[in-house]
RNA sequence: GGGGAUGUGGCGGAAUGGCAGACGCGCACGGUUCAGGUCCGUGUGUCCGAAAGGACGUGGGGGUUCAACUCCCCCCAUCCCCA
């Protein structure tokens, strides 16, 4: 491929190479630079400027999702999203919008922890020394990115108001009522006025000082507490639930997790659940990317209902409170704090074999249950395919609203930490239960009458409910539906005291601690009582302390007792720290953890709005410009947001979350960050391994008759990932080497649609070089370097086509369709081709057009052209809609759905001229018979019935 | 197990229910060239045929329709997410 680039003797000297191509991209860089050119005026500040080209005018802000910088550097699938939307922005700049685009980087985290962790290096040297790298290889491609609102996480500037944002959180609560967050200032001063009710009942006066702040502290959207958490002592610190796989472990290292309780920051997104779920309608988001977060949140309706047993009521959670009839046993996690009280001495008379797992006494055959089920995963436990394990606790309830006596079961098919950690089981209508009393020999009451053809088993449909009726309490379900079967049951059991109605998530309340280095630092200290307190918004930024050791304290892999330290506590000058909040200067503890990778990409994109403020994190003003509502119950946000489809959920909804927040104390008018998602496809590789499975240069990789081979030895090819170790990588550095960056560009946007993942294939490139040569050709005489455009008119069919593609080009960038609206603009650079001189009315077109997907030989053709400066505001061509209706129409005539003929009409022909032509052109098939139908679709064919 | 996505030439892909395969790669032939992993032109779904032409053809099976890659039902395969 370098080949490409060779100078080769008789190449004519005004060629497109790559090399001449290099010498444009270049210069069209520097002076895009030098002159600001992409630089998007704000309505206010310093980033403000009435005298730009688009100062007022309708504005459009357009997002990547911005990326880690990595070490390993960009291959051509990373920019594959920054170029797609470099070209609808550069596309609606020139339609005559004020477009906002910038990159950024989301800096902290992880990998150069580590890094550091192992040379010692700081990994602000590493991190930002990946982001001048990224810098680079992004400029080489020509993003047209407004370069002065370019942020990264780990800039005090930045995460001085990560911190501010914090607080926010920390010093609100969520009024369920107003369904809002509020100040908690508020909240104080509700209980202060005894509008609101302290917990206990007790007036707010006669609380002390550490009764109310708890009372407070319970209430904020930022809180510490002792909730079980996922601790990894061979990492040294706890994890996200997310960031613990499947079987238990952490997903980077592998190590084990367990559940402790320790003290941690959370963060109270559950409070806006609903919010969170409910808003998705007002979203331009794609379907399944909707579902995946309705999912995630997991609310699902239905009841608490209390079981009563001689030790306590059992509460258990059910979606279908309707089909309480056919509760005919309870089961309870293994963990459940009820179980050791239920089990009795011996088992009860009666008591079936299969019930007591061969064991003499109910507590003997408990914790051998329990033994077994605490060395299985969560996932293992609820696999449907295992056959339903438990064990008879020996106790019974007392069902609710018969008064029959119930078997109670743990069984670890139900898990402790979901719900209430109890269910009532429903055999004939849910299929673990009904899989669990198969084995266990349990009744089964339908009460939900099947439809026609049931085969049998568990019953989930709808159906009117049966023998489902207790006239002597007052509950009758009978004949009702599910809804209102629902309805009436939660009635009843709340008139009776037997439950209630509730409401239960998936989702959980968001760890935000980490004991890490290489993260935000929380703005908080700690008082002599132990109490969090918020430092002012004066004393932030709280900067992230030098440290001489950058690792988490961590511990045998299985120690499970151990507990976390972080780094930062090791630098005791700086935990220990003396300030004045208010009451004179004191001794306070700060606190060490750091804030986890997500709290810097929750709130990014509002920073590009006013990157240079020291006031604000951004203007109201300039918020309300780029991110506001557009019309009345519009949810704002940015125009259109492209990233990969692996942050459907947590970056995505976490960010939404902070959004709202901030939404709610007045502080942006948008109340969704992202208005518009949109899910890049991934570019993927072949990669190649021979017979030892070892990877081998996939560059090097011939194919033979289907086969693959290196060398002389037959290898395996694999589809998937590119990276260093499968020895497939390809960077888009090589590719602007050898062809240039337009040609990197073009190809990448013409090879699918933006949203399709495809493979990767270097020898196709080829195909987008030949044609921007074609373009250069049309314009610029190869061998003398002179313009080859004729001031003559295009003729008709050439100016018809223009036309046309003009029409179409404009509906594909509108839609992001850049691989059909490349497609069109090379029909007519061949049709030019192929014409003695280009037409100027067909090449200046022609240029706009393309400018999009390859900015720098554009500019440097309509200089040549005889424009003075950047086409990065000329006006993108307009159809005329005269031209795009033909005089005449060529209509296909079908008989029996084959094409038989052809006719060529005026395209204002009426209906009977098209059809009595048709029928003429397609005589001969017809055979001298009548046709029983004919069918004229104006403008498009005709077909004929026989 | 549940959910989602995708299935069209040798390959990437194109087609408001209206002529399937635009555009590109590859391949073949021709031209330019001392030469060609350059550039240009022509052709290229499969089968039959010298051609004209014909038959078949969008993962498989059924259905709706004058007309289905497109809409509906069933099945198969691959990929992704969740459990």
């Amino acid at each position: 491929m370098s080949e490409a680039a060779a100078p080769a003797t008789d190449i004519p000297p005004y060629r497109y190479t790559a090399a001449l191509a290099g010498d444009i991209e270049q210069r069209w860089q520097d002076t895009w630079q030098r002159e600001g050119t992409f630089h998007a005026p704000n309505p206010t500040g310093p980033l403000a400027d009435p005298t730009h080209p688009r100062a007022g005018a309708e504005k459009l802000y357009v997002l990547d999702m911005f990326p880690y910088p990595s070490g390993a550097g960009l291959h051509v699938g990373h920019p594959l999203g920054y170029i797609g939307t470099d070209c609808f922005a550069r596309y609606q700049r020139m339609a005559g919008r004020n477009v906002l685009h910038a990159m950024g980087f989301d800096a902290f985290g992880l990998p150069a922890e580590q890094y550091a962790v192992q040379t010692g290096t700081h990994p602000r040297t590493t991190t930002e020394a990946n982001i001048e790298r990224y810098k680079e290889q992004l400029r080489r491609l020509g993003l047209a990115h407004d370069e002065r609102r370019s942020v990264s996480t780990i800039d005090t500037d930045f995460y001085r108001w990560t911190q501010w944002i914090f607080l926010q959180v920390f010093n609100s609560w969520y009024d369920t009522d107003a369904k809002r967050a509020r100040p908690v200032a508020e909240l104080i001063a509700e209980f202060e006025g005894g509008q609101r009710a302290t917990p206990d009942g007790r007036p707010w006066a006669e609380l002390t000082v550490a009764e109310r702040r708890a009372v407070v502290d319970d209430h904020r959207l930022a809180y510490v507490s002792q909730a079980p958490v996922n601790w990894c002592p061979g990492l040294g610190t706890v994890l996200a639930n997310e960031e613990v796989t499947a079987d238990g472990r952490s997903e980077r290292g592998n190590f084990p997790v367990f559940k402790r309780n320790l003290k941690q920051w959370m963060m109270r997104i559950t409070a806006y659940g609903d919010r969170l779920l409910e808003d998705l309608d007002t979203l331009d988001w794609p379907e399944p990317i909707k579902l995946q977060q309705r999912n995630w949140i997991g609310r699902s309706t239905g009841a608490h209902i209390d079981f009563v047993t001689g030790q306590g009521p059992v509460r258990v959670f059910t979606t279908r409170p309707d089909t309480i009839f056919g509760a005919t046993y309870l089961v309870l996690a293994p963990e459940h704090e009820l179980v050791d009280a239920l089990v009795p001495a011996a088992w009860p008379e009666g008591t079936r074999e299969v019930w007591t797992g061969g064991h003499a006494s109910p507590r003997a055959a408990v914790e051998a249950y329990r033994k077994a089920a605490a060395a299985k995963t969560d996932v293992e436990r609820q696999s449907d395919t295992r056959e339903k394990t438990g064990v008879f606790t020996g106790g019974y309830a007392e069902h609710p609203v018969t008064g029959a006596p119930v078997p109670i079961f743990v069984a670890d098919y139900v898990l402790a930490g979901y719900g209430t950690g109890a269910i009532m089981a429903v055999p004939a209508e849910d299929e673990r239960d009904h899989a669990f009393a198969e084995v266990f020999e349990l009744p089964i009451v339908r009460t939900v009458q099947p439809s026609e053809g049931f085969a049998g088993g568990a019953y989930t449909g709808d159906g009117p409910r049966i023998n489902s009726a207790a006239p002597e309490v007052g509950l009758d379900l009978d004949g009702l539906g599910l809804a209102d079967a629902k309805a009436r049951a939660i009635a009843w059991l709340e008139a009776n005291g037997r439950g209630a109605g509730a409401v239960t998530w998936r989702l959980r309340d968001w760890l935000f601690s980490r004991q890490r280095y290489w993260g935000e630092p929380f703005p908080i200290v700690y008082d002599e009582t132990g109490a969090a307190i918020a430092l002012p918004e004066e004393m932030l930024p709280v900067e992230l302390p030098e440290v001489d050791d950058f690792s988490p304290k961590t511990f045998d892999a299985d120690d499970a007792a151990s507990n976390p330290e972080t780094p930062l506590s090791r630098r005791r000058d700086w935990v220990e720290v003396e300030l004045d909040l208010g009451d004179g200067p004191k001794r306070y503890t700060r606190e060490t953890n750091v804030m986890p990778q997500w709290a810097g990409s929750c709130w990014y994109e509002l920073r590009y709005l006013d990157p240079t403020n020291t006031t604000r994190f951004a203007d109201p003003e300039n918020e309300r410009y780029w991110m506001g509502p557009r019309a009345a119950g519009d949810c704002g946000g940015t125009d259109l947001y492209v990233g990969g489809a692996e942050h459907a959920v947590l970056h995505l909804l976490y960010a939404r979350f902070w959004h709202k927040v901030l939404f709610d104390l007045g502080h942006v008018s948008s109340f969704e960050p992202f208005r518009k998602l949109f899910n890049q496809g991934m570019i993927q590789a072949y990669a190649f391994r021979d017979s030892r499975g070892a990877p081998v240069p996939a560059e090097e990789v011939v194919e033979v008759d289907g086969r693959w081979f290196h060398g002389e030895a037959e290898v395996a090819r694999e589809y998937g990932k590119m990276g260093k170790s499968l020895k497939n990588v390809v960077t888009p550095d090589e590719m602007c080497a050898a062809y240039g960056a337009d040609t990197f560009r073009v190809y990448e946007m013409s090879m699918g649609p933006l949203e399709v993942s495809r493979p990767w294939d270097t020898r196709a490139v080829v195909g987008s070089y030949r044609f921007l040569q074609r373009v250069w050709r049309a314009v610029v005489d190869e061998e003398t370097g002179e313009l080859r455009v004729t001031d003559e008119p295009a003729d008709e069919a050439t100016r018809r086509l223009l036309h046309k593609v003009i029409d179409g080009v404009r509906g594909d960038m509108e839609g992001i369709r850049f691989n059909t609206a490349i497609a069109k603009l090379i029909e007519l650079t061949n049709a030019v081709t192929r014409l003695p001189a280009t037409p100027r009315d067909v090449a200046e077109p022609l240029v706009l057009m393309l400018a999009p997907f390859a900015p720098h030989v554009a500019e440097e053709l309509w200089r040549k052209l005889g424009h003075a400066g950047s086409l990065a505001y000329a006006d993108f061509p307009t159809a005329d809609p005269r031209l795009l209706v033909a005089e005449t129409v060529t209509y296909p005539v079908q008989v029996n759905g084959k094409v038989r003929g052809r006719i060529e009409v005026a395209a204002d022909a009426a209906e009977d001229e098209v059809r009595s032509a048709a029928l003429e052109a397609v005589a001969g098939s017809l055979g001298g018979k009548e046709p029983r139908k004919v069918i004229v679709v104006k403008g498009r064919m005709v077909s004929v019935v026989a």
